[in-house]
DNA sequence: GAGTGGTCTAGACCACAGC
DNA sequence: CTGTGGTCTAGACCACTCG
Protein backbone atom coordinates (compact mmCIF):
# COMPACT_ATOMS: atom_id res chain seq x y z
CA UNK A 1 0.00 0.00 0.00
CA UNK A 2 1.38 2.97 -0.81
CA UNK A 3 1.72 6.40 1.70
CA UNK A 4 -1.46 7.84 1.19
CA UNK A 5 0.17 11.05 -0.23
CA UNK A 6 1.85 9.63 -3.08
CA UNK A 7 -2.06 8.20 -3.95
CA UNK A 8 -3.64 11.46 -3.62
CA UNK A 9 -0.29 13.05 -5.61
CA UNK A 10 -1.27 10.86 -8.28
CA UNK A 11 -4.64 11.20 -8.20
CA UNK A 12 -4.01 15.84 -8.57
CA UNK A 13 -1.72 14.59 -11.01
CA UNK A 14 -4.06 13.05 -13.52
CA UNK A 15 -6.57 15.97 -13.00
CA UNK A 16 -3.75 18.45 -14.17
CA UNK A 17 -2.95 16.30 -17.31
CA UNK A 18 -6.46 15.55 -18.24
CA UNK A 19 -7.04 19.24 -18.13
CA UNK A 20 -9.70 18.87 -14.81
CA UNK A 21 -7.82 21.15 -13.39
CA UNK A 22 -7.87 24.29 -15.76
CA UNK A 23 -3.97 25.91 -16.21
CA UNK A 24 -6.12 29.30 -15.79
CA UNK A 25 -7.19 28.98 -12.60
CA UNK A 26 -5.71 27.90 -8.83
CA UNK A 27 -6.23 24.38 -7.62
CA UNK A 28 -8.97 24.06 -5.04
CA UNK A 29 -7.18 25.19 -1.52
CA UNK A 30 -5.60 22.55 0.48
CA UNK A 31 -8.92 22.19 2.83
CA UNK A 32 -11.03 21.42 -0.21
CA UNK A 33 -8.66 18.54 -1.20
CA UNK A 34 -8.37 17.54 2.48
CA UNK A 35 -12.03 17.26 3.02
CA UNK A 36 -12.65 15.44 -0.42
CA UNK A 37 -9.55 13.15 0.02
CA UNK A 38 -10.85 12.40 3.54
CA UNK A 39 -7.52 13.51 5.31
CA UNK A 40 -5.59 15.78 7.43
CA UNK A 41 -4.63 19.46 5.83
CA UNK A 42 -0.70 18.15 6.39
CA UNK A 43 -1.24 15.22 3.89
CA UNK A 44 -2.18 17.19 1.20
CA UNK A 45 0.39 19.39 1.59
CA UNK A 46 2.75 16.58 1.41
CA UNK A 47 0.94 15.87 -1.97
CA UNK A 48 1.14 18.99 -2.95
CA UNK A 49 5.33 19.28 -2.18
CA UNK A 50 5.78 15.94 -4.08
CA UNK A 51 3.66 17.67 -7.05
CA UNK A 52 5.97 20.93 -6.68
CA UNK A 53 9.42 19.06 -6.82
CA UNK A 54 8.44 17.43 -9.76
CA UNK A 55 8.08 20.68 -11.37
CA UNK A 56 4.37 20.27 -12.13
CA UNK A 57 2.65 23.18 -9.70
CA UNK A 58 3.51 26.14 -7.56
CA UNK A 59 2.06 27.70 -4.53
CA UNK A 60 1.62 31.43 -3.61
CA UNK A 61 1.25 32.50 -0.30
CA UNK A 62 -2.03 34.12 0.14
CA UNK A 63 -3.11 33.71 -3.53
CA UNK A 64 -3.30 29.39 -4.07
CA UNK A 65 -1.68 26.90 -5.92
CA UNK A 66 -1.13 26.41 -9.84
CA UNK A 67 -0.42 25.04 -12.53
CA UNK A 68 2.95 25.54 -13.82
CA UNK A 69 2.63 26.52 -17.71
CA UNK A 70 5.43 24.34 -19.16
CA UNK A 71 5.18 20.95 -17.12
CA UNK A 72 4.11 19.31 -20.47
CA UNK A 73 6.98 20.88 -22.50
CA UNK A 74 9.46 19.96 -19.40
CA UNK A 75 7.97 16.37 -18.59
CA UNK A 76 9.24 15.07 -22.33
CA UNK A 77 12.61 15.55 -20.98
CA UNK A 78 12.69 15.39 -17.95
CA UNK A 79 12.13 11.74 -17.72
CA UNK A 80 13.45 9.92 -14.54
CA UNK A 81 16.88 8.27 -15.28
CA UNK A 82 17.07 10.03 -18.69
CA UNK A 83 20.38 11.25 -17.90
CA UNK A 84 21.56 9.25 -14.86
CA UNK A 85 23.76 7.26 -16.01
CA UNK A 86 26.35 6.82 -18.79
CA UNK A 87 23.76 9.39 -21.19
CA UNK A 88 23.54 6.26 -23.74
CA UNK A 89 19.76 6.53 -21.71
CA UNK A 90 19.10 9.06 -23.45
CA UNK A 91 19.22 7.75 -27.08
CA UNK A 92 17.53 3.91 -26.13
CA UNK A 93 14.29 5.09 -27.78
CA UNK A 94 16.54 6.09 -30.67
CA UNK A 95 17.16 2.34 -31.77
CA UNK A 96 19.44 -0.29 -30.66
CA UNK A 97 22.55 0.75 -28.17
CA UNK A 98 25.21 -1.45 -28.11
CA UNK A 99 28.40 -1.59 -26.48
CA UNK A 100 32.34 -2.67 -27.77
CA UNK A 101 35.17 -2.98 -25.26
CA UNK A 102 38.32 -1.19 -26.52
CA UNK A 103 40.34 -1.78 -23.16
CA UNK A 104 39.69 -3.37 -19.98
CA UNK A 105 42.72 -2.98 -17.37
CA UNK A 106 43.32 -2.75 -13.68
CA UNK A 107 45.97 -0.39 -12.65
CA UNK A 108 46.28 2.26 -9.71
CA UNK A 109 44.55 5.79 -9.90
CA UNK A 110 46.45 8.70 -10.39
CA UNK A 111 46.38 11.86 -8.58
CA UNK A 112 43.33 13.37 -10.33
CA UNK A 113 41.29 10.23 -9.62
CA UNK A 114 42.34 10.06 -6.46
CA UNK A 115 40.81 12.97 -5.31
CA UNK A 116 38.25 12.98 -7.80
CA UNK A 117 37.01 9.64 -6.31
CA UNK A 118 38.50 10.30 -2.23
CA UNK A 119 40.35 7.32 -2.99
CA UNK A 120 44.54 6.27 -1.50
CA UNK A 121 46.93 6.06 -4.28
CA UNK A 122 46.76 2.38 -2.79
CA UNK A 123 43.03 1.21 -4.10
CA UNK A 124 43.44 -0.32 -7.33
CA UNK A 125 41.09 0.76 -10.13
CA UNK A 126 39.26 -0.59 -13.36
CA UNK A 127 39.97 1.48 -16.60
CA UNK A 128 38.10 0.91 -19.70
CA UNK A 129 37.34 2.38 -22.50
CA UNK A 130 33.92 1.73 -24.47
CA UNK A 131 32.67 2.36 -27.84
CA UNK A 132 29.06 2.83 -27.58
CA UNK A 133 27.06 2.26 -30.96
CA UNK A 134 23.37 3.19 -31.96
CA UNK A 135 22.43 0.68 -34.91
CA UNK A 136 25.35 -0.19 -35.36
CA UNK A 137 26.94 3.56 -35.91
CA UNK A 138 29.65 4.75 -33.68
CA UNK A 139 28.12 7.32 -30.94
CA UNK A 140 30.41 7.75 -27.97
CA UNK A 141 33.61 6.74 -26.54
CA UNK A 142 34.07 6.23 -23.10
CA UNK A 143 37.04 6.15 -20.64
CA UNK A 144 36.04 5.22 -17.04
CA UNK A 145 37.76 4.68 -13.82
CA UNK A 146 36.57 2.70 -11.09
CA UNK A 147 37.27 2.19 -7.51
CA UNK A 148 37.90 -2.22 -7.32
CA UNK A 149 36.58 -2.05 -3.65
CA UNK A 150 32.78 -0.73 -4.27
CA UNK A 151 32.52 -3.13 -7.24
CA UNK A 152 34.06 -6.85 -6.83
CA UNK A 153 34.21 -9.00 -9.45
CA UNK A 154 33.36 -6.62 -12.54
CA UNK A 155 34.04 -8.22 -15.97
CA UNK A 156 34.22 -7.67 -19.55
CA UNK A 157 30.71 -9.18 -19.80
CA UNK A 158 29.62 -6.48 -17.85
CA UNK A 159 30.96 -3.85 -20.02
CA UNK A 160 29.39 -4.99 -22.85
CA UNK A 161 25.78 -4.60 -21.57
CA UNK A 162 25.43 -2.68 -18.26
CA UNK A 163 27.56 -2.19 -15.77
CA UNK A 164 24.95 -0.31 -13.53
CA UNK A 165 22.40 -3.28 -14.16
CA UNK A 166 26.04 -4.93 -12.37
CA UNK A 167 25.96 -2.59 -9.63
CA UNK A 168 22.32 -2.39 -8.88
CA UNK A 169 22.66 -6.41 -7.92
CA UNK A 170 25.34 -5.50 -5.67
CA UNK A 171 22.71 -2.86 -3.48
CA UNK A 172 24.54 0.02 -4.67
CA UNK A 173 22.36 2.58 -5.61
CA UNK A 174 23.00 5.74 -7.91
CA UNK A 175 22.45 9.09 -5.99
CA UNK A 176 23.89 11.67 -8.73
CA UNK A 177 26.38 13.43 -10.56
CA UNK A 178 28.77 16.33 -11.08
CA UNK A 179 29.70 16.83 -14.47
CA UNK A 180 31.75 18.85 -16.50
CA UNK A 181 31.10 19.78 -20.36
CA UNK A 182 33.09 21.11 -23.28
CA UNK A 183 33.97 20.79 -26.92
CA UNK A 184 37.16 19.52 -27.60
CA UNK A 185 38.88 18.72 -30.73
CA UNK A 186 39.51 15.18 -31.52
CA UNK A 187 42.47 12.87 -30.20
CA UNK A 188 43.75 9.82 -31.63
CA UNK A 189 41.39 7.17 -30.46
CA UNK A 190 38.53 9.44 -31.20
CA UNK A 191 38.94 10.08 -34.51
CA UNK A 192 39.61 5.91 -35.20
CA UNK A 193 36.74 4.75 -32.97
CA UNK A 194 34.20 7.63 -34.04
CA UNK A 195 35.65 7.85 -37.12
CA UNK A 196 35.70 11.42 -37.23
CA UNK A 197 38.50 13.74 -39.10
CA UNK A 198 40.58 16.49 -37.79
CA UNK A 199 38.36 19.12 -37.88
CA UNK A 200 35.13 17.58 -36.60
CA UNK A 201 34.22 18.79 -33.27
CA UNK A 202 33.93 16.14 -29.98
CA UNK A 203 31.65 16.95 -26.97
CA UNK A 204 33.42 15.73 -24.22
CA UNK A 205 31.62 14.84 -20.60
CA UNK A 206 33.98 14.65 -17.38
CA UNK A 207 31.90 12.79 -14.79
CA UNK A 208 32.41 11.84 -11.41
CA UNK A 209 28.87 9.67 -10.54
CA UNK A 210 27.98 8.97 -6.93
CA UNK A 211 25.95 6.63 -4.50
CA UNK A 212 22.99 8.01 -2.03
CA UNK A 213 25.65 8.33 0.25
CA UNK A 214 27.69 10.33 -1.72
CA UNK A 215 30.87 7.69 -2.45
CA UNK A 216 32.07 8.42 -5.98
CA UNK A 217 31.63 5.30 -7.89
CA UNK A 218 33.11 6.32 -11.10
CA UNK A 219 35.34 8.87 -12.83
CA UNK A 220 34.38 9.20 -16.44
CA UNK A 221 35.49 11.24 -19.91
CA UNK A 222 32.64 10.62 -22.53
CA UNK A 223 33.54 11.62 -25.67
CA UNK A 224 30.29 12.31 -28.25
CA UNK A 225 30.41 12.59 -31.59
CA UNK A 226 29.42 16.43 -32.60
CA UNK A 227 26.55 15.09 -34.83
CA UNK A 228 24.44 12.51 -33.25
CA UNK A 229 22.60 15.30 -30.78
CA UNK A 230 23.36 16.95 -27.47
CA UNK A 231 23.57 16.71 -23.69
CA UNK A 232 19.97 17.92 -22.44
CA UNK A 233 20.12 19.89 -18.53
CA UNK A 234 17.21 20.46 -17.28
CA UNK A 235 17.46 22.98 -14.50
CA UNK A 236 14.65 23.78 -11.75
CA UNK A 237 14.74 25.90 -8.72
CA UNK B 1 11.77 35.51 12.11
CA UNK B 2 13.08 33.17 10.21
CA UNK B 3 10.98 29.74 10.89
CA UNK B 4 11.82 27.19 13.75
CA UNK B 5 12.40 25.07 10.85
CA UNK B 6 15.26 27.11 9.11
CA UNK B 7 16.44 27.83 12.01
CA UNK B 8 17.01 24.25 13.43
CA UNK B 9 18.23 23.04 9.75
CA UNK B 10 21.07 25.82 10.10
CA UNK B 11 22.05 24.93 13.18
CA UNK B 12 22.50 21.20 11.84
CA UNK B 13 24.05 22.41 9.42
CA UNK B 14 26.92 24.17 11.29
CA UNK B 15 27.30 21.07 13.55
CA UNK B 16 28.02 19.15 10.41
CA UNK B 17 30.58 21.56 9.25
CA UNK B 18 32.32 21.92 12.04
CA UNK B 19 32.30 18.23 12.58
CA UNK B 20 30.37 18.50 16.30
CA UNK B 21 28.46 15.31 14.05
CA UNK B 22 31.28 13.16 12.85
CA UNK B 23 30.55 12.51 9.51
CA UNK B 24 31.60 8.35 10.59
CA UNK B 25 28.14 7.39 13.15
CA UNK B 26 24.17 8.77 12.26
CA UNK B 27 22.92 11.94 13.47
CA UNK B 28 21.24 12.17 17.07
CA UNK B 29 17.63 10.50 16.82
CA UNK B 30 14.57 12.86 15.68
CA UNK B 31 13.10 12.25 19.40
CA UNK B 32 16.15 13.50 20.81
CA UNK B 33 16.82 16.21 18.45
CA UNK B 34 12.66 17.61 19.29
CA UNK B 35 14.02 16.95 22.67
CA UNK B 36 16.99 19.30 22.38
CA UNK B 37 15.16 22.27 20.75
CA UNK B 38 12.15 22.30 22.51
CA UNK B 39 9.71 21.42 19.47
CA UNK B 40 7.98 18.67 17.96
CA UNK B 41 9.59 16.17 15.88
CA UNK B 42 7.40 17.03 12.87
CA UNK B 43 9.18 20.31 12.86
CA UNK B 44 12.67 18.74 13.45
CA UNK B 45 11.30 16.51 9.81
CA UNK B 46 11.12 19.51 7.95
CA UNK B 47 14.82 20.86 8.94
CA UNK B 48 16.07 17.20 8.18
CA UNK B 49 13.68 17.62 4.28
CA UNK B 50 15.69 20.90 4.32
CA UNK B 51 18.98 19.37 4.57
CA UNK B 52 18.41 16.81 2.59
CA UNK B 53 17.00 18.61 -0.50
CA UNK B 54 20.09 21.07 0.27
CA UNK B 55 22.19 17.45 -0.53
CA UNK B 56 23.92 17.71 2.88
CA UNK B 57 22.73 14.38 5.05
CA UNK B 58 20.43 11.37 3.55
CA UNK B 59 17.88 8.93 5.68
CA UNK B 60 17.55 4.96 6.11
CA UNK B 61 14.64 3.79 7.52
CA UNK B 62 15.35 1.51 10.48
CA UNK B 63 18.86 3.27 11.05
CA UNK B 64 18.88 6.74 10.79
CA UNK B 65 20.36 10.27 9.76
CA UNK B 66 23.42 10.20 8.00
CA UNK B 67 25.79 12.85 6.71
CA UNK B 68 26.52 12.42 2.89
CA UNK B 69 30.53 11.63 2.21
CA UNK B 70 31.10 14.29 -0.20
CA UNK B 71 28.91 17.43 0.49
CA UNK B 72 31.74 19.57 1.32
CA UNK B 73 32.84 18.92 -2.41
CA UNK B 74 29.63 19.39 -4.03
CA UNK B 75 29.02 22.71 -2.16
CA UNK B 76 32.24 24.17 -3.81
CA UNK B 77 30.39 23.72 -7.49
CA UNK B 78 26.38 23.85 -6.62
CA UNK B 79 26.38 27.59 -5.83
CA UNK B 80 22.90 28.98 -5.71
CA UNK B 81 22.46 30.81 -8.98
CA UNK B 82 25.79 30.08 -10.56
CA UNK B 83 24.44 28.87 -13.70
CA UNK B 84 20.79 30.14 -13.80
CA UNK B 85 21.89 32.67 -15.83
CA UNK B 86 23.40 33.14 -19.25
CA UNK B 87 26.24 31.31 -17.85
CA UNK B 88 28.19 34.31 -17.20
CA UNK B 89 28.17 34.10 -13.99
CA UNK B 90 30.66 31.56 -13.78
CA UNK B 91 33.31 33.74 -14.98
CA UNK B 92 32.96 36.50 -13.12
CA UNK B 93 35.15 35.55 -10.48
CA UNK B 94 37.67 35.28 -12.89
CA UNK B 95 37.72 38.73 -14.14
CA UNK B 96 35.62 41.24 -15.54
CA UNK B 97 33.03 40.67 -17.85
CA UNK B 98 31.56 43.11 -20.37
CA UNK B 99 29.57 43.15 -23.05
CA UNK B 100 29.01 44.00 -26.87
CA UNK B 101 25.58 44.13 -28.62
CA UNK B 102 26.39 43.18 -32.27
CA UNK B 103 22.46 43.41 -33.25
CA UNK B 104 19.36 44.68 -31.72
CA UNK B 105 16.26 44.13 -33.85
CA UNK B 106 12.69 43.85 -32.97
CA UNK B 107 10.93 41.53 -34.95
CA UNK B 108 7.84 38.58 -35.51
CA UNK B 109 8.73 35.03 -33.86
CA UNK B 110 9.58 32.12 -36.35
CA UNK B 111 7.72 28.46 -35.85
CA UNK B 112 10.85 27.29 -33.56
CA UNK B 113 10.67 30.17 -31.33
CA UNK B 114 6.89 30.51 -31.34
CA UNK B 115 7.09 26.79 -29.82
CA UNK B 116 9.87 27.47 -27.24
CA UNK B 117 8.42 30.97 -25.91
CA UNK B 118 4.65 29.67 -25.86
CA UNK B 119 3.61 32.34 -28.12
CA UNK B 120 2.00 33.70 -31.33
CA UNK B 121 3.00 34.44 -34.81
CA UNK B 122 1.89 37.86 -34.33
CA UNK B 123 3.70 38.51 -30.61
CA UNK B 124 6.42 40.87 -31.44
CA UNK B 125 9.85 39.69 -30.29
CA UNK B 126 13.83 41.69 -29.48
CA UNK B 127 16.08 39.70 -31.56
CA UNK B 128 20.23 40.49 -30.43
CA UNK B 129 23.20 39.40 -30.60
CA UNK B 130 25.71 39.72 -27.56
CA UNK B 131 29.71 39.01 -27.52
CA UNK B 132 31.04 38.34 -24.16
CA UNK B 133 34.23 39.00 -23.25
CA UNK B 134 36.13 38.34 -20.25
CA UNK B 135 38.92 40.82 -19.54
CA UNK B 136 38.57 42.24 -22.75
CA UNK B 137 38.69 38.67 -24.59
CA UNK B 138 36.16 36.95 -26.93
CA UNK B 139 34.85 34.44 -24.60
CA UNK B 140 30.98 33.97 -25.97
CA UNK B 141 28.25 34.73 -29.06
CA UNK B 142 24.89 34.81 -27.59
CA UNK B 143 21.98 35.06 -29.88
CA UNK B 144 18.50 35.71 -27.48
CA UNK B 145 15.27 35.87 -29.00
CA UNK B 146 12.71 37.20 -25.85
CA UNK B 147 8.98 38.16 -26.11
CA UNK B 148 8.49 41.82 -25.98
CA UNK B 149 5.33 41.73 -24.20
CA UNK B 150 7.17 40.53 -21.78
CA UNK B 151 9.76 42.47 -20.91
CA UNK B 152 8.78 46.09 -22.38
CA UNK B 153 11.00 48.91 -22.77
CA UNK B 154 14.61 47.25 -23.02
CA UNK B 155 16.85 48.95 -25.08
CA UNK B 156 20.48 48.99 -26.09
CA UNK B 157 21.91 49.83 -22.35
CA UNK B 158 20.57 47.22 -20.96
CA UNK B 159 22.32 44.92 -23.36
CA UNK B 160 25.36 46.27 -22.83
CA UNK B 161 24.91 45.62 -18.80
CA UNK B 162 22.74 43.30 -17.75
CA UNK B 163 19.13 41.79 -19.35
CA UNK B 164 18.46 39.94 -16.07
CA UNK B 165 18.96 42.62 -14.14
CA UNK B 166 16.64 44.58 -15.66
CA UNK B 167 13.72 42.00 -15.65
CA UNK B 168 14.39 41.75 -12.20
CA UNK B 169 13.47 45.10 -11.63
CA UNK B 170 9.92 44.55 -13.41
CA UNK B 171 9.65 42.07 -11.19
CA UNK B 172 10.31 39.23 -12.89
CA UNK B 173 11.35 35.55 -11.24
CA UNK B 174 13.24 33.40 -12.94
CA UNK B 175 12.47 29.64 -12.29
CA UNK B 176 14.97 27.75 -14.14
CA UNK B 177 16.09 26.33 -17.63
CA UNK B 178 16.11 23.91 -19.84
CA UNK B 179 19.10 23.67 -22.11
CA UNK B 180 20.58 21.34 -24.78
CA UNK B 181 24.21 21.34 -25.30
CA UNK B 182 26.43 20.35 -28.48
CA UNK B 183 29.38 20.70 -29.55
CA UNK B 184 29.78 22.62 -32.99
CA UNK B 185 31.70 24.00 -36.09
CA UNK B 186 31.93 27.17 -36.18
CA UNK B 187 29.89 29.45 -38.38
CA UNK B 188 30.64 33.23 -40.23
CA UNK B 189 29.61 35.00 -37.25
CA UNK B 190 31.58 33.22 -34.64
CA UNK B 191 34.62 32.94 -36.63
CA UNK B 192 34.88 36.94 -36.81
CA UNK B 193 33.88 37.40 -33.13
CA UNK B 194 35.04 34.64 -30.83
CA UNK B 195 38.26 35.16 -33.30
CA UNK B 196 38.61 31.16 -33.48
CA UNK B 197 39.76 29.12 -36.92
CA UNK B 198 37.19 27.11 -38.92
CA UNK B 199 38.87 23.76 -37.32
CA UNK B 200 38.10 25.22 -33.76
CA UNK B 201 35.24 23.57 -32.39
CA UNK B 202 32.29 25.58 -30.51
CA UNK B 203 30.24 24.66 -27.57
CA UNK B 204 26.82 25.72 -28.27
CA UNK B 205 24.30 25.99 -25.76
CA UNK B 206 20.18 25.98 -26.58
CA UNK B 207 18.63 27.05 -23.76
CA UNK B 208 14.82 28.69 -22.38
CA UNK B 209 14.89 30.16 -19.18
CA UNK B 210 11.79 30.05 -17.62
CA UNK B 211 9.96 32.45 -15.25
CA UNK B 212 8.41 31.10 -11.79
CA UNK B 213 5.19 30.33 -13.33
CA UNK B 214 6.69 28.40 -16.67
CA UNK B 215 6.31 31.40 -18.54
CA UNK B 216 9.61 30.97 -21.27
CA UNK B 217 11.20 34.45 -21.18
CA UNK B 218 14.36 33.93 -23.68
CA UNK B 219 15.15 31.05 -26.17
CA UNK B 220 18.95 31.52 -27.24
CA UNK B 221 21.61 30.04 -28.85
CA UNK B 222 25.32 30.75 -26.94
CA UNK B 223 28.45 29.75 -29.12
CA UNK B 224 31.72 29.49 -26.74
CA UNK B 225 35.17 28.92 -27.50
CA UNK B 226 36.12 25.88 -26.94
CA UNK B 227 39.09 27.00 -24.68
CA UNK B 228 37.55 29.61 -22.14
CA UNK B 229 36.41 26.22 -19.65
CA UNK B 230 33.04 24.26 -19.87
CA UNK B 231 29.61 24.17 -18.58
CA UNK B 232 29.13 22.47 -14.58
CA UNK B 233 26.17 20.78 -14.06
CA UNK B 234 25.26 18.99 -11.23
CA UNK B 235 22.68 16.61 -10.70
CA UNK B 236 21.33 15.04 -7.35
CA UNK B 237 18.63 12.92 -6.78
C1' DG C 1 11.77 -6.57 20.70
C1' DA C 2 13.89 -2.14 20.55
C1' DG C 3 15.04 1.71 17.99
C1' DT C 4 14.85 4.17 13.94
C1' DG C 5 12.62 7.01 10.28
C1' DG C 6 7.85 7.44 7.55
C1' DT C 7 3.28 8.73 7.67
C1' DC C 8 -0.82 10.69 9.56
C1' DT C 9 -4.32 13.21 12.54
C1' DA C 10 -7.01 17.30 14.18
C1' DG C 11 -6.52 20.82 15.46
C1' DA C 12 -3.85 25.86 16.17
C1' DC C 13 -1.81 30.37 15.02
C1' DC C 14 0.86 33.22 11.68
C1' DA C 15 1.98 35.65 7.12
C1' DC C 16 0.57 37.35 2.98
C1' DA C 17 -2.65 38.92 -0.91
C1' DG C 18 -6.84 40.87 -2.43
C1' DC C 19 -11.15 43.13 -1.73
C1' DC D 1 -11.76 41.31 6.83
C1' DT D 2 -11.59 36.99 4.39
C1' DG D 3 -9.22 33.43 2.22
C1' DT D 4 -5.13 31.54 1.03
C1' DG D 5 -0.74 28.92 2.00
C1' DG D 6 3.18 28.40 5.88
C1' DT D 7 4.31 26.67 10.15
C1' DC D 8 3.73 24.17 14.34
C1' DT D 9 2.01 20.98 18.13
C1' DA D 10 1.50 16.52 20.67
C1' DG D 11 0.47 12.92 20.08
C1' DA D 12 -0.45 8.10 17.12
C1' DC D 13 0.55 3.99 14.37
C1' DC D 14 3.28 1.79 10.60
C1' DA D 15 7.64 0.02 8.18
C1' DC D 16 12.09 -1.09 8.34
C1' DT D 17 16.72 -2.74 10.33
C1' DC D 18 19.33 -4.93 13.62
C1' DG D 19 20.74 -7.60 17.54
Amino acid sequence: MAAKYLTIAREIKKRIISQRYPASSPLPDQFALAAEFQTSRMTIQQAIRQLIVEGLIYTRQGQGTFVRKNFLQLSQWDLPGSDYFGATKTWEHLGTVSSQVVRFDLRFPNEKEQSSLLINADAPVYDFVRLRLLNGEPMSLDATVMPVNLVPGLNKGHLESSVFQYVETLGLKIMGSYRVVRAIKPGELEQQHLICEAGDPVLEVEQVIYLEDGTPLEYAHCHYRYDHGGIVIVNNG
